[in-house]
This record gives structure tokens, C-alpha cells and sequence, in this order.
DNA sequence: TAGTGGTCTAGACCACCTC
DNA sequence: AGGTGGTCTAGACCACTAT
């Protein structure tokens, strides 16, 4: 009995309520003999069931079934040249504006950068792009970059996507990600060619590395875009 | 030397490009004598980061440090009263229809549900459900249930959500989830009180059981809905 | 303070895959 | 066919925390 099928009967025995929601399960020496197993190998599976939620664990408490089986869901983050070439489309970019200035007062809030009046506010390179499958608009981006993490001379971000540039080139530690519903708006539709009323789905990032603020991203998706993934 | 912190100098050759993508790194026996622990810490370790999808692992080919470092995140499938109390608001539902009925065809195309012509096509009961937080609407839920999986007589949904009876009492397996922007449209705008062109967020969602599908959700979030979260 | 989960070790065998 | 990762075991110690 490997720690899969140890964490299947786990599961089995919560799905049939036979451990109901909330309830207290035997400890790891309980069920290491009963299955006949070495405990490592009843923690291994209980530490994958913990991970999915479907389990709370606490030393001395002992492992509980979670009140709430919360399922947890993961995705990839797109990499939209992988994405549309996974959809078996050219992919092309457009570089629209890249432009050295302070960013808007809510990318510096959201970066958490100094945003103390005037002039004391420093600057970023500001992008935006646009990707194409197949010529047609796919995705409109609004990237902001703090200048420390470029070299001099920097990238040429008109034929070097700047997402793929910083993922092989800058260390970075973490991020946040949002995703919302949103109306395309004048100056994003006028870019896509749409309707500015259109509803578009619109990802926002913000990365961090070990010396502060990397970059914050926008992505403006085009009508039809759908994230999905398995539960 | 634990696990993380394996974990952790591993992570930072791979930041630093000492070992840059697409390259092979040492193997486990060889990481493990470097660092001084047994090869089942190292395991652990990259086990960890391949789940994270930095590097890729391969029986005989090696560890190789991911080519493009995609970011996984992971996000809670949100349980709308528990999402409504975290922001301090009241909850309540409304049911606004309960109807056993056959379901529309895109439905049932997703749940794989049978829809040979006219009446050979199976009846599921459909709801309607209006989620309020401080008496607002939140979210609009528009369901459809596998009679099959349900008690007879079945449960007063009026009174307890039938996301919450059903991860409490049915034991499904798997499904999806998708996420994306549309128009409110007529009937949910109605419902939510909103002009039927307003930009919503909407969550479709599917489930299987052992002996088939379980449920077909669509929730439609009031405007300003943020789905958030950390990478 | 005592009980529970978290982790480590050394050795072993196995499954898979590239060579 | 051999090398690599995947897993198992038995025993041990540690860290956290409920009581």
C-alpha cells in the first residue's frame, strides 16, 4: 500500500461521512498500523490531502476533515505567446509607446512605490503593447518597470516581449495576481478595436523581487477569453 | 540542513542563472553530498519546486531547471457565504426558482448529459439563487442539479445553499472551473438590478461524482468583483 | 507537560526512461 | 542496460500547541 492509495481510502472514508466534516481522524500511528504502512508514509498522504484543503492538521490537535471542503484550484499563469501558439495561431507583437515617466497614482500604490509629492516620486518605464494571433488583437498590455532592474542600454522591448525578458533575466520573489470583469474603456478599445462598452477580462499583476517593485502588469484580454482549469 | 532550506539555494542558482533554464542540474545524490542530507531531503525539495513548475524531473534524463519558469498559482474556490461574512457583510439568499425541467443545451453539452432528441433527454432541477451581502445583491447563481444525487424528499434550498448541501453530502471527484467577462444580459441584469450591458465577472463550473455528473453552476458577480490572489 | 504532526537519516527496492 | 527519480521502512528527534 503505497501513500496514494492511503490517501484514496483517507478520502473514501470522508467522502462517504463515515469521518464527517469537522470530525477528528485516527493519528498517523493509528492508521500506519492499520494499513500497514510506516507513519511517513500515512503523513505523506495526509500532508497532500491538508495541501487540497480537504483536511486541517495541527500537532497536538491531530487532523481534522475540514468544515468547509474547500476545493483549491491551480492554474498556470499564461504566457501569452505560448498561449496563442498553443491555439495554433501566429503570434505577433506591437510595441505601442514605451516612454520613461512617473507612473499613474495607483500602479505606484499597488507597487507600494514612493509616492510622496511632485517631483520626489521617481520614474518608470512605462510599455504598452499589443499582442496579435494571427494579426487580429489578443491581449493589450500596460506594463510599468522600475528602471533598477534593467541594464544599460536596456532591452529592445519592440522585439523582445518583456514578460519573457524578465522571466529569464530577473530573480524575482513573488507577486500578486487579480482577475475582474471590467468595460474595455476609450483608450484600451481604441487599440483592440472595440466598442469601448465591451466587457473585457482584464488580469493585473504585481511582482516583487529582492530589491522592491520588478513590475506591474495589466493585461487586457479580448472578448471570448476564458480562463479554465481543473478541479 | 532542511528541506527548505534545499529548497531555498536551489531556488536562488536558479535566480542567479548559475544554473540557467533549460539546463541540467546535479543530480539528487550529488545535491545531497553537497549539502550534507540524506537524497530523500533533496528529493523532497525539488519535488517542490517541480510542483511549483520551476524545474521538470525525469526518470535517467535528470532535473532540468524549467525553460520558461511559468508561474503556478493556486486560489480557493470561493464559498460565497464565507466570502460574504469575511468582509464583515450579512449574508442571506434568495431562491427566485426551483424547477424540475430539461436543461438548456449548452448545459447539458458541458456535463456530458444526455441530449438525445426530445424526450429522451433527462430532466435535472434547476435553480435560481440571488446572494446578498448587506442586503445587496453579491452574486447571481443560476444551477442545475443530477436529480440522481439527490435525497428524496430532496432539500429545502430555499433555506440551505445548495453549494453548501451538496459539498457537505455528495462525494464528487473532479471537474472545472472557468472564469470570464461578459454583459450582465436581460435576465440576470433584472435580477441583479443592473443594466443588462454592465460588465460582470461570471464563474462557470462543473462536477462530477462517481456515477456521473453532479452540477452545473453559473455565478455572475456583482460589479467590482475581484478575484485575487498570490503567486 | 505530554501528545501530535513535521522532518531527518540510511539503506533499500522499484519504475521509468534515455542511451 | 544502466542511471535517475519515486517511494518505502524503521527509528529517531524536534516543534508546536492544547490541556
Amino acid at each position: 500500500m503505497g501513500w496514494e492509495e492511503v490517501r484514496a481510502e483517507v478520502l473514501s472514508r470522508i467522502r462517504s461521512r463515515l469521518w464527517a466534516p469537522g470530525a477528528l481522524i485516527p493519528g498517523e500511528e493509528a492508521l500506519a498500523q492499520e494499513f500497514g504502512v510506516a507513519r511517513v508514509t500515512v503523513n505523506r498522504a495526509l500532508t497532500e490531502l491538508a495541501r487540497a484543503g480537504l483536511v486541517e492538521r495541527k500537532r497536538k490537535a491531530g487532523t481534522r476533515v475540514a468544515a468547509l471542503p474547500i476545493r483549491r484550484a491551480t492554474f498556470d499563469i499564461p504566457v501569452i505567446r505560448a498561449d496563442v501558439q498553443a491555439r495554433g495561431q501566429a503570434y505577433d507583437v506591437r510595441l505601442l509607446r514605451e516612454e520613461i515617466t512617473r507612473p499613474p497614482l495607483a500602479v505606484a500604490a499597488a507597487l507600494g512605490w514612493p509616492i510622496s509629492g511632485g517631483e520626489a516620486r521617481g520614474a518608470m518605464l512605462g510599455l504598452e503593447t499589443l499582442h496579435l494571433a494571427d494579426g487580429r488583437p489578443f491581449a493589450h498590455e500596460i506594463r510599468w518597470l522600475n528602471l533598477a532592474v534593467l541594464p544599460d542600454p536596456r532591452p529592445d522591448f519592440a522585439r523582445v516581449s518583456a514578460n519573457e525578458w524578465l522571466v529569464a533575466h530577473v530573480p524575482f520573489q513573488g507577486g500578486d495576481i487579480a482577475f475582474e470583469a471590467l468595460a474595455a474603456g476609450e483608450e484600451v478599445g481604441r487599440a483592440m478595436g472595440l466598442d469601448p462598452a465591451t466587457p473585457v477580462f482584464v488580469t493585473e499583476r504585481c511582482t516583487w523581487g529582492a530589491e522592491g517593485p520588478v513590475t506591474w502588469v495589466r493585461l487586457t484580454h479580448a472578448p471570448g477569453y476564458r480562463l479554465k482549469t481543473v478541479i
